[in-house]
RNA sequence: GGCCCGUUCGUCUAAGGGCUAGGACACCACCCUUUCACGGUGGUGAUACGGGUUCGAAUCCCGUACGGGCUACCA
């Protein structure tokens, strides 16, 4: 590569951040860092009716979540600012004005309305969209067909008007995508997209044009949803800094949703998160859930994101952020959309719950359930021998409390259809008597206190398969977890002994 | 409708002219486990279809079908 490497995510600031999102933002990374170069995130906010508060700031907490910060932004400064587009204004008219000079743009004096009128007279089974372009554009109100007086005086009466592009009638154009190779239009079939709207804001079109020279971006990733304006783009580098100057382009597959294009409705829809934490609209007041809510952990969610729609051509898919730098290449990023599935992206998490060091996974599960108030009076180590024990059988963070509240306080629900047919007289001595014993131990440590119990079952000619369960019931409430002595070391002795012998004088009771 | 992109197990994917098409998730069975998991072993399961090119095609070409995206003074 010869030039510095510079790549930007371009998000504009209306809402959540969603997983395509989040994968574009990390293919842009892993490229950036694996080359040396730097990662850029541009605000694109030309859209002042669609601006949303607050949307901004959450893009930037998701991708400190994710752990891929920027190099430059509007929070992190840089050589290159402002990095808000609505802050660059002033810059876009004079290259939209050199485009018209040149005779590749024209003024657009239509109204809304006529605009709307257009397209409901020319519309027909075959043409649907009727499209504004070299065979209507002669039928508009613009520089084309005004004459240069009347122009003039539109213009200088301030008449609010736009900037289009002017596509040819013919020809062809094209580009190398890194992903797709050869991509071609007809530029006949291209509309005069809007370059500049009557607000004097940039549209997408212009602006990301202008600004991935200006900010000298060397390579310009974002979705495949953007494949069918790439004409328009590579158009206007050819007439404004001149085709060689222009970035390499890659049009990333998209994610897909059970039926099609990831929608924030998915989530609630189909049951999984689509956005990277939760975002709530401050205008409707609609909450969509995010993954790192829903108990996902930052490492897990990169990776799974990451082996979404691209591989090493290995058989490994767990990869660390700095494996995946090390590993990533643009070339083997497929060409085709990867439908989301949510229980693969499960086993990710689960994984890298395996994986997380104990104390910090301690932590991180402490702080996703603070409704527990016993949890702040237990100490940090026997925290962390619980989160030890229980990890395996955990998928999500979430999971956690499910499967530890009965450390915490006496089950909510127990299971006692599980022991009670086979409950009887003999059943009930051998627990009081285990209760006495227990009470008199001294040395409370799982291995001794399943010895005292094989012991006494042994002493009793009882088998000690038919007594562990009913044990498990009393301190658990159910059949899960793990072994019953390292429940009861953890539980303490008084806490055991007093379960215990609740359940017992319930089932001796019946 | 038009334009563009795509198509290997249910899902994510490997194999970029040459082996019984490999792995992972999910599912099923067995083993381990005096619970539930973890783990281990095995199993079900795919090259959309039709034509070419070739000694040989999942792989290259063409067509069809299907899927997806775009078609705003939104990004």
């Amino acid at each position: 590569m010869s030039k510095k490497v510079r790549v930007r995510f371009a998000p504009s600031p209306t809402g959540g951040l969603h997983l395509g999102g989040v994968r574009t933002v990390l293919y842009n990374y892993l490229f950036a860092k694996k080359h040396g170069g730097d990662f850029i995130v541009r605000i694109e906010d030309t859209d002042q009716s669609r601006y949303v508060p607050g949307a901004e700031e959450y893009i930037f907490d998701c991708l400190r979540w994710c752990g891929l910060e920027p190099d430059e932004s509007v929070q992190h400064g840089g050589d290159f600012g402002p990095y808000r587009q609505s802050e660059r204004k002033p810059l876009y008219r004079d290259y939209a004005e050199k485009l018209i000079a040149q005779g590749d743009a024209y003024y657009a004096f239509d109204t809304p309305a006529e605009l709307e009128a257009m397209r409901e007279q020319y519309k027909s089974d075959q043409n649907p969209a009727p499209q504004y372009d070299h065979t209507l554009r002669l039928r508009m109100r613009n520089s084309l067909t005004l004459s240069p007086e009347e122009v003039d005086r539109l213009l200088s009466a301030g008449t609010p008007h736009v900037i289009r592009i002017l596509m040819p009638g013919t020809g062809m154009i094209g580009f190398t995508d890194m992903i797709r190779g050869e991509v071609s239009f007809d530029m006949s079939t291209v509309d005069d997209k809007v370059l500049l709207k009557a607000d004097g804001m940039p549209t997408y079109h212009l602006a990301v044009v202008v600004d991935d020279h200006l900010m000298q971006i060397s390579h310009a990733f974002r979705g495949e949803e953007w494949l069918p304006s790439a004409p328009v783009h590579v158009r206007l580098w050819e007439k404004l800094f001149g085709r060689a100057a222009m970035p390499e382009w890659a049009h990333l597959p998209l994610i897909l949703g059970p039926n099609g294009k990831l929608s924030k409705r998915d989530g609630a829809k189909y049951g999984f998160p689509v956005f990277a934490m939760n975002w709530t609209d401050p205008k409707t007041g609609e909450n969509v859930e995010g993954f790192r809510e829903r108990g996902f952990l930052p490492e897990a969610f990169i990776n799974l994101l990451a082996l979404l729609g691209w591989n090493d051509g290995t058989e490994k898919e767990l990869f660390s952020l700095e494996e995946l730098v090390q590993a990533f290449s643009m070339e083997r990023v497929h060409s085709s959309g990867a439908k989301f599935d949510y229980e693969k992206a499960k086993w990710f998490n689960h994984e890298w719950l395996l994986r997380e060091p104990v104390q910090r996974l301690a932590f991180s599960v402490r702080s996703q359930f603070e409704s527990l108030s016993s949890l702040s009076s237990l100490n940090s180590l026997k925290w962390e021998k619980i989160v030890a024990l229980v990890r395996d059988r955990c998928h999500l963070l979430t999971d956690f409390v499910e499967q530890t509240r009965y450390f915490f306080e006496y089950p909510q629900e127990v299971d006692r259809a599980a022991i009670e047919p086979k409950w009887n007289a003999e059943k009930t001595s051998f627990f009081h008597e285990l209760v006495t014993r227990y009470g008199s131990e001294t040395e409370w440590q799982a291995a001794k206190l399943e010895e005292l119990f094989k012991s006494l079952a042994s002493e009793r000619s009882i088998k000690p398969g038919e007594l562990m369960l009913p044990l498990r019931i009393m301190l658990v409430g159910g059949k899960f977890g793990p072994g019953v002595f390292d429940i009861a070391d953890i539980l303490g002795k008084e806490e055991t002994i007093q379960r215990i012998g609740l359940l017992t004088a319930q089932l001796s009771n019946n």
